[in-house]
DNA sequence: TTTTGAGTTGTTCGA
DNA sequence: GTCGAACAACTCAAA
């Protein structure tokens, strides 16, 4: 064999992947292949954000193999055609691709596979789909028991992690250009690409991670990795993270690596989740919550997304995404509470809106966090357990430099009533140049009575 | 097969 | 202000 297709869906780096490795263990030639799918980019679920982020990371990828004497060979449409066409320009016989998780991932590759010689190959993961199962062969929905039997796995080696190749032969076949449209903005928090990646986990790992326990929970600080968009897209690989994870463990990291850790382990428990559970992807995991009467308000759901609805820690949060592609872990647990609890608005609606804004929307933590938040999913929160807007803001934002950062009308509230602007007496307001229901909006839901009309909604679930 | 312990991330109320 | 209990059972995982 002496020429084969590498097909890069989510797995844009050169260091630790697999399906290159195992193209060039087959071939002489491998052609690196990116296929523009119209049926994923016209989703619904898919925004502006992350394919710009997507194109920016194709073009790093490009010039990475540009590097090494290769380049990106990029097509667009019906990826079995695509690719059977390809086959046939090049005398390839063989597709090496990383092996994905989702309904339509799963359904694509079947389909490529029946008709053309798809090698799947590992890597989504840190340990393989099917390795982690409970004693009687089932797959687990539970976490604990499930990270139990993750980490009982041989872990991952340094040495095992795959090095990037020198040099790759140019490939014999024209792609399209790389899009250039729609563009990341200049000053994007998170610039694509592995060689950025890798240099962010190495500043987490010496810097960040100690600290994480404590701190990841503070949305007015840089307390998390940041590492998410990369690790959507492949530009680091999970098995490098979680290797680097052990090594700070090792080097004292203590409670920091291990629950960093753990939040590699829960995305692979996710991961696992929508592989065993695809109905899961489009309706509540738990048969019973499917029946919920959700209010389903279309001006509430505009109010959200806006970040207008009178909760600063909320609006802040969602005004975070749409700046920059990115929320804060905890903002996004307390956004999705307010919105199925406060709002009784069907987590789907969420889940689809952070999947068009997210720079890191991935269908299987994605859904798992939604679905987790609004009590549906696997070891889900208890449907009771309803977070309090304005008691988040005080315990996560103590001095509000969140609230703050993005909500500018709200920058001179005194810090006493910054995460409940409404309780400002109309002198203070005046003083604060912030009039509530003129440069603030009021709230739109009182959260005690939302509170309650959501668990009478909930309880009457039967 | 049955039993038993346990379960990401909270809030509110009343003593 | 602090603290423990209640919130609601249910299902899972493993012994």
């Amino acid at each position: 064999m002496s020429v084969a297709l590498w097909w890069l869906r989510r797995d844009l780096r050169l260091t630790d992947n697999r399906a290159l490795h195992a193209a060039l263990d087959s071939a002489r030639q491998v052609v690196p292949v990116f296929v523009l799918d119209p049926l994923l980019l016209e989703s619904s679920y898919v925004g502006e954000g992350r394919l710009a982020f997507l194109y920016a990371g194709l073009r790093v990828l490009d010039t990475d193999l540009h590097e090494r004497g290769s380049r990106l060979i990029l097509r667009r449409g019906e990826p079995a055609a695509v690719l059977e066409a390809l086959l046939d320009e090049t005398g390839a016989d063989a597709i090496f691709a990383e092996a994905d998780v989702s309904p339509y991932a799963q359904q694509r590759d079947a389909a490529v596979g029946a008709r053309l010689p798809l090698r799947l190959t590992g890597g989504r993961t840190v340990h393989p789909l099917g390795a982690v199962r409970k004693a009687d062969g089932g797959a687990y929905i539970v976490y604990s028991p499930y990270a139990r039997r993750w980490r009982s796995l041989a872990p991952p080696l340094r040495a095992e992690l795959l090095p990037a190749p020198d040099t790759l032969p140019a490939p014999e076949v024209e792609g399209l250009e790389l899009p250039t449209a729609p563009a990341l903005p200049e000053d994007t928090a998170f610039p694509p690409g592995e060689a950025e990646a890798r240099r962010r986990l190495k500043a987490f790992i010496e810097e960040g991670i100690a600290e994480y326990a404590g701190l990841r929970d503070r949305m007015d600080l840089e307390g998390t990795s940041r590492l998410s968009p990369y690790l959507r897209f492949g530009m680091l690989s999970p098995r490098e993270a979680v290797v680097a994870a052990r090594e700070a463990l090792e080097d004292g990291a203590g409670e920091g690596a291990r629950t960093w850790l753990d939040e590699l382990i829960w995305r692979e428990f996710y991961a696992q989740v929508l592989y065993h559970h695809p109905r899961a992807r489009r309706e509540s995991f738990r048969e019973k919550y499917r029946a919920l009467a959700w209010a389903n308000d279309p001006a509430d759901f505009e109010a959200w997304q806006q970040g207008h609805t009178g909760y600063p820690v909320v609006d802040a949060a969602l005004r975070q995404l749409r700046t920059l592609g990115w929320m804060h872990n905890r903002a996004r647990m307390i956004v999705a509470s307010f919105l199925t609890k406060d709002l009784l608005i069907d987590w789907r609606w969420g889940e689809r809106h952070f999947m068009q804004r997210l720079l890191d929307g991935d269908p299987a933590a994605n859904n798992g966090g939604w679905q987790w938040a609004a009590g549906t999913g696997t070891d889900a929160a208890p449907y009771f357990r309803i977070f309090n807007p304005v008691s988040q803001g005080k315990k996560y934002d103590p001095e509000g430099a969140y609230v703050r950062r993005w909500i500018p009308e709200l920058a001179d509230v005194p810090a006493k009533h910054l995460h409940e602007p409404w309780t400002m007496p109309e002198q203070v307001q005046h003083e604060a140049g912030c009039v509530i229901g003129d440069d603030y909006p009021a709230p739109i839901v009182d959260h005690g009575a939302a509170r309650e009309r959501a668990l009478a909604a909930y309880k009457a679930v039967v």
